[in-house]
DNA sequence: GCGACAG
DNA sequence: ATCTTGTCGC
C-alpha cells in the first residue's frame, strides 16, 4: 500500500496552523449558491484513525445526488499529520483527504465533510479549508455542537435553528434531518450558499440522521483502516 | 487562571 | 476519533 505525504509547508504547530487559517481564510467564497440540491454528484470525504501506528485512513464516496447511488469510491492512507486541536482538526485530517480525492477518475460535485466550515472559531474550519486549496463546493455538516449556541428547533425533519456568532451574524444552522432525533449542524465550507447546505443535507438523509454522503464515506475509511493495519508493516 | 472543545 | 456488551425500542 502507499503512504500519502504530507503536503510541503504543512504546519508542524497550533500557532503557525492559526496563521495559516487567518490568511487563508480570505479566499473563501460566500458569494455563489452552488449546485442545486438532487442534481450531479455529491461526495462524502471521511478519515478513521489508529492512533497504535499513527496511520490515518480517509475514503471519499462520489453519488448520484439524484438517486444516492455510489458513482465511484476511493481511499488513502497516510501518516498523522498534526495532534488534535479544537479548532485546527483540518491539519490533522485535510492531507489524508486530499490524497482520497486526487485519487478519484471522477467530478466530486459537491463535497461533503465531517465538521464544520464557517460556524468556526476563526470562521475557517475544515470544510471551508478544503474548499479553498481544492476550489471544490464544500460544506461541513457535524454530528456534534462546537463554539456557537442556537435555540430550540422543532422536532420535525427540515426544523433548523440559527448557530449565530458573537456579532449575531448567522454562520450555519441546527438541522433536525429526521423527526425526534438529534439535529446535526450545517455551515458553509466554500462556494455554497447555507440555504442550499441544509436542503442537500436534508436531501441526503431520507432514513438516518446522518448524510448517506458521511455514512458510506464512514464505512468505508474503516474498512480502509483495518486493511491496512492487518496487512504487514 | 479554569474549563470547554468538530473529529 | 477510539475503547466496548448488552439492552431498550420501533
Amino acid at each position: 500500500m502507499t503512504i500519502i505525504e504530507v503536503p510541503q509547508g504543512w504546519p508542524a504547530d497550533p500557532e503557525r496552523a492559526r496563521a495559516v487559517q487567518d490568511e487563508l481564510r480570505a479566499r473563501v467564497a460566500l458569494d455563489e449558491p452552488g449546485p442545486p440540491p438532487g442534481t450531479g454528484r455529491v461526495t462524502g470525504v471521511d478519515v478513521a484513525y489508529d492512533d497504535a501506528h499513527g496511520l490515518v485512513a480517509a475514503a471519499a464516496v462520489v453519488l448520484d445526488a439524484a438517486t444516492l447511488a455510489v458513482v465511484a469510491e476511493t481511499t488513502a492512507v497516510g501518516r498523522v499529520a498534526f495532534p488534535y486541536v479544537p479548532g485546527l482538526l483540518a491539519f490533522r485530517e485535510l492531507p489524508a483527504v486530499l490524497g482520497a480525492l486526487a485519487a478519484l477518475d471522477t467530478d466530486p460535485g459537491l463535497v461533503v465533510c465531517d465538521g464544520y466550515g464557517r460556524a468556526h472559531p476563526r470562521r475557517f474550519g475544515l470544510a471551508s479549508h478544503l474548499g479553498v486549496i481544492t476550489g471544490l463546493a464544500t460544506i461541513g455538516v457535524a454530528k456534534n455542537p462546537f463554539v456557537h449556541p442556537h435555540g430550540e428547533l422543532g422536532p420535525e425533519r427540515g426544523d433548523m435553528a440559527a448557530l449565530r456568532g458573537d456579532d449575531g451574524e448567522e454562520l450555519g444552522r441546527a438541522l433536525r434531518t429526521q423527526r425526534g432525533v438529534k439535529p446535526v449542524y450545517v455551515s458553509v465550507g466554500h462556494r455554497v450558499s447555507l440555504d442550499n447546505a441544509c436542503a442537500h443535507t436534508v436531501a441526503l438523509a431520507p432514513r438516518y440522521r446522518l448524510p448517506e454522503t458521511t455514512r458510506r464515506a464512514d464505512r468505508l475509511c474503516r474498512d480502509a483502516l483495518t486493511a491496512a493495519t492487518s496487512g504487514r508493516a
